[in-house]
RNA sequence: GGUCGUUUAGCUCAGUUGGUUAGAGCGUCACAUUGACAUUGUGAAGGUCAGUGGUUCGAAUCCACUAACGACCACCA
């Protein structure tokens, strides 16, 4: 034991960072660290959670503290329950993120084009060197956060271990038949020379124009359409089978010259139910390369053996192709559609603009708008059936035929995961059922490489690659090229000496060889293969051999980050980590990535495990500033989260983000929230240190090993109770996720019961050591899971050995909760007191003013003189005597009737008022009681426990209100 | 357009299956302060629970509608 006094007032700063090492260091972050007491428990449990990875873009913000917080309280409290508990700590490469910030930063310090200029290899040398110092950054912020990460299971999305994951993963799927590469309309960024998925679209409300017009006058069918330049891409008009143009159907239109003399459009009606007859002209045209709708329309026709053409009017880069016709090629998609515009409106074609709103689908990374246009690219099909290999799923056996979508969908119905709080169920349902088929290739480098391997020794495969390289230039007649070279008003340099490279790489390159292999692998490294038509998927690069180029793409970074849960445990080796710790427990996360991520994680882990990934979610909202609005750089009212804990320290900065809200909405923070929580810390610390002293004044023992005291007073069995009582309730509230409701419960006790009442009456009663080491010890326990660095330091001040992260969480007891002394203590002590007090106040007496009163009780008689030392220090009393003083204050709680002497000071106007006001609420309570009572319906129909309650409710306001008339009469 | 959420004291929010005289923290006002703590103590003021209607013996709580705000989803050309 120490014999020191504690500092005066807790500074955060002078202990956090120690303690934190010694824990690391000690090793009790890892769940085979063992305490002794872990032995005796009969059932031990298993608790396990991933740490939803940080990118390694940025630095701490309060969206990571949230979370770190919230999981650090389960982690830390199942740990303490006894439960072998793992926390996997990790990080997300972010792919298309981390990409982009690294070709940012380098093209600010002075590099016009860093992919080009770099090349894959070194550019991706300056990515991981920005992720590594970006990695090291967060992960020593968590450290700060006070998390109790198992830093030895560290992972990361991009390593080693989660490439194994990810490539067997990919292997498997594409067996099954789940992964396939496809063309088909995708999402374009042309500023990120990028797809994207579907669920990365940001859709931004924007005015627009809806232009109505007819194709030409070959075509009766008039359409609208917001993006005029993308008609020349037309190849059919769809109405609704059964509406105004269903006549039409099956027709064909030759328009000779649309947009421009001389090109040809060709259109077929097509029925689609989809197509709504009573809005607008009641047709749409159908453009199958530039709309995901219509290239479906395209597909479905396709199927029922309609064939309709397929033109491609916009390119990669974002300008229009030749297809688009000679006066359109290389212009940017806006001017073209003033240019086409114009040109209708010459032609007599347009019949009217009218203004709009339209929603547009922006990247979320880049920031522009997303062009659909045709891609081959790999998809997971999310509707294919295949058989289920093994399973552990309540619906699903092994070798059953599932979908991807039903076993999202069958997990959560059945409640094998359960969400917090529930209402997200719907929204995870309706996100399932409008679910298409996800495309993970991106073209980016940072990222697992999709492992799939073309065969270039393959002659014809080698073509079509070349053939891809060179768009669709290679193929056209030379007038075609002749007309792009006559024009000045573009830069058609590049596209010239694509032309030279094109005939010499497949005439030198292919037919003569005289290119090596190497050669032409860097050639085609960056390339998109999209026209190669044999390859292999290999898990192991050891397998791939010499002829086989790997393809260019990378895969989107949720396809890693969707194996998360397992593949952090080791998978696919069957380890004793994934024995033990998977299903997860708990995923907690924020309701912002329940698509992106949580949604994954699920398809990937009934999928490949049959299993679960977690058996609850839990999802928290987000943290916004105190007017309610997101907390972002451009408005600059970023809270930094390090910044809090500097000034107030960590468990002040948790408080504030763990109490005060509920799950899965949003929260404002406030720097004073977190100065509110930084006092609460040091009323802690100063309760311990009078703790402390007192046990040392008294010669106690502080032990750490404690069982429930003996209670001596009636104060005692009050405190006892409480404390038991709160300890369940802590049980209860943490099992059940409410952090907010925990936090609040345990900060009430710790300030209102026993700092306010429990610690002044031992003032005066004295005598309590045990049971003041009982309370603090079993305090810090309860609060060291919201708290832990200052409870630690507590502990450590107290006893000096051992952690208290290691330590057993308190348990209930059986224990009465309603004996005279803990009522007496409960209402009728603290009641007088208070009202004394009051009435002090009322009367202005000097708190430094001693007064005298009477009191009189029966039922408490010798509970009153046992507390009469205690009353009289905590009302300021000089004298207490049992017969009654004449013409005092009066007043009555419980049968204690309490007059207080005011020496004749006594202001009987003010006494009238002060008593004519208490009768006036009590007065109407009374009568709404006996209404209530009277009532015969609510006696028969309300339970009796009820009656009863309102019953004793009654004959309590009732007697009350008696003796407030009697004392009004004495005036 | 669809779905969901929010609306309770000046501010931030609790209020778990309908049964309290509707709570907390912050803020406000008044008073206090050498004795664990001014990062404190004591007391007080402050709400017709967004509105309307309904169900019920009983509604902040359940239902319907309305209003404001917010989020998410969406192919209406």
């Amino acid at each position: 034991m120490t014999n020191r006094e504690l500092p005066k007032a807790y500074e955060p700063s002078r202990y956090e960072d120690a303690i934190y090492t010694r824990w690391e260091t000690g090793g009790f972050f890892a769940p085979e660290h063992t305490p002794a007491w872990v032995h005796a428990l009969k059932n031990r449990e298993y608790f396990s959670m991933v740490l939803p990875p940080p990118n390694v873009t940025g630095t701490l913000h309060m969206g990571h503290a949230v979370m770190l917080a919230i999981q650090d309280v389960l982690a830390r409290y199942h740990r303490m329950k006894g439960d072998c508990t793992v926390w996997i700590p990790g990080t997300d490469h972010a792919a298309v993120a981390t990409e982009s910030k690294v070709e940012k930063k380098l093209i600010e310090q002075g590099m016009a084009q860093p992919k080009t200029e770099l090349g894959r290899e070194k550019f991706l040398e300056e990515v991981e060197k920005f992720a590594q110092a970006s990695h090291d950054t967060i992960v020593n912020q968590a450290r700060k956060m006070g998390a109790s990460l198992d830093w030895t299971r560290e992972a990361y999305t991009l390593d080693e271990a989660r490439n194994m994951a990810v490539n067997t993963l990919f292997k498997m799927m594409y067996d099954d038949g789940l992964i396939y590469r496809g063309y088909r309309v995708i999402n374009w960024s042309v500023t990120g020379q990028s797809t994207c998925s579907d669920d990365e679209l940001v859709y931004v409300e924007r005015p627009g124009k809806l232009y109505y017009f007819t194709y030409g006058p070959e075509c009766p069918i008039r359409i609208a359409t917001t993006r005029p330049e993308t008609k020349l891409g037309d190849t059919a008009i769809a109405v609704n089978p059964e509406g105004r143009w269903k006549d039409y159907i099956g027709k064909e239109y030759i328009i000779k010259n649309f947009g421009q003399t001389g090109h040809e459009l060709k259109l077929k009606v097509i029925a689609d139910e989809n197509v709504d007859d009573s809005f607008g002209t009641g047709a749409l045209g159908v453009t199958p390369a530039h709309s995901q709708i219509d290239f479906e329309m395209y597909q479905k026709q396709k199927a029922s053996g309609v064939n309709i053409d397929f033109v491609q009017v916009i390119g990669e880069d974002g300008k229009m192709t030749l297809d688009a016709g000679l006066e359109y090629v290389g212009m940017l998609v806006e001017d073209a559609r003033k240019k086409i515009v114009t040109w209708l409106e010459n032609a007599g074609l347009l019949e009217k603009v009218e203004e709009t709103m339209q929603n547009v689908g922006t990247s979320d990374r880049f920031g522009d708008v997303v062009e659909p246009l045709p891609k081959t690219q790999w998809f997971i099909d999310v509707n294919r059936e295949f058989t289920l290999k093994n399973s552990k799923l309540k619906q699903f056996k092994a070798g059953d035929t599932v979908t991807l979508k039903k076993l999202m969908q069958s997990v959560v119905k059945t409640g094998e995961i359960e969400i917090i709080p529930e209402r997200f169920d719907k929204t995870y349902f309706h996100w399932i059922d409008n679910l298409r088929d996800w495309n993970i290739s991106r073209q980016i480098w940072y990222g697992h490489q999709i492992p799939a391997y073309y065969d270039i020794s393959d002659k014809e495969n080698a073509q079509a690659l070349l053939h891809f390289k060179e768009g669709k230039i290679f193929n056209l007649p030379d007038s075609y090229f002749q007309a792009i070279d006559n024009r000045t008003d573009h830069n058609w340099g590049s596209i010239g000496n694509l032309r030279w490279i094109n005939f010499s790489l497949a005439t030198t390159l292919v037919e003569n060889k005289t290119i090596t292999w190497a050669d032409l692998k860097k050639e085609l490294f960056g390339s998109n293969l999209t026209s190669a038509k044999k390859y292999k998927v290999f898990v192991n690069k050891e397998d791939v051999s010499q002829s086989f180029i790997k393809d260019p793409d990378t895969l989107d970074t949720w396809f890693s980050s969707a194996s998360w849960t397992f593949s952090t445990l080791g998978w696919p080796e069957n380890t004793d980590d994934l024995k033990k710790f998977h299903p997860t427990s708990v995923l907690e996360t924020g309701y912002d990535i329940l698509f992106f991520w949580v949604a994954r994680m699920i398809l990937m882990s009934t999928y490949a495990l049959g299993e679960v990934p977690f058996k609850t979610v839990y999802l928290h909202g987000l943290v916004r500033d105190e007017q309610g609005r997101k907390m972002s750089k451009s408005l600059g009212n970023i809270i930094d989260p390090l910044q809090m804990i500097e000034r107030y320290g960590t468990d002040a900065t948790r408080l504030s983000l763990l109490i005060g809200g509920t799950p899965g909405n949003d929260m404002r923070l406030s720097e004073d929230k977190v100065a509110g929580f930084r006092n609460f810390t040091n009323k802690l610390w100063n309760i311990s240190r009078f703790i402390v002293l007192q046990i040392q004044n008294e010669q106690g023992v502080m032990s750490k090993d404690v069982s429930a005291p003996v209670a001596q007073t009636a104060a005692d069995e009050w405190i006892l109770s409480k404390l038991n009582t709160v300890i369940a309730q802590m049980n209860t509230h943490l099992t059940s996720y409410q952090f907010s409701i925990a936090g609040e419960l345990l900060r009430d006790f710790t300030w209102n019961e026993l700092a306010d009442w429990y610690l002044e009456i031992a003032k005066v009663e004295g005598g309590k050591h045990t049971l003041l080491n009982y309370i603090l010890n079993t305090l810090l326990k309860l609060w060291h899971p919201y708290m832990p660095f200052v409870t630690e330091q507590i502990w450590q001040e107290m006893y000096g050995e051992g952690s208290l992260m290691v330590e057993h969480y308190p348990i209930t007891e059986k224990r009465k909760k309603d004996t005279a002394g803990i009522v007496f203590i409960d209402t009728v002590f603290r009641n007088i007191v208070m009202k004394i007090r009051a009435i002090r106040t009322e009367y202005k007496i000097e708190p430094s003013k001693k007064i005298a009163l009477s009191i009189t009780s029966k039922e408490y008689s010798s509970l009153i003189t046992e507390y009469t030392p205690v009353l009289m220090r905590l009302a300021g009393l000089d004298s207490v005597n049992e017969h009654t003083i004449e013409g005092g204050v009066s007043f009555v709680e419980s049968d204690v009737e309490v007059v207080i002497d005011l020496s004749n000071a006594i202001d009987t106007e003010k006494e009238i008022a002060r008593i004519t006001k208490e009768i006036a609420t009590v007065e109407p309570y009374v009568v709404s009681l006996q209404k209530k009572l009277s009532n015969a319906s609510f006696v028969d129909n309300a339970p009796p426990s009820v009656v009863e309650s309102e019953r004793k409710k009654l004959a309590d306001a009732e007697q009350k209100l008696e003796n407030l008339r009697t004392q009004l009469q004495n005036f």
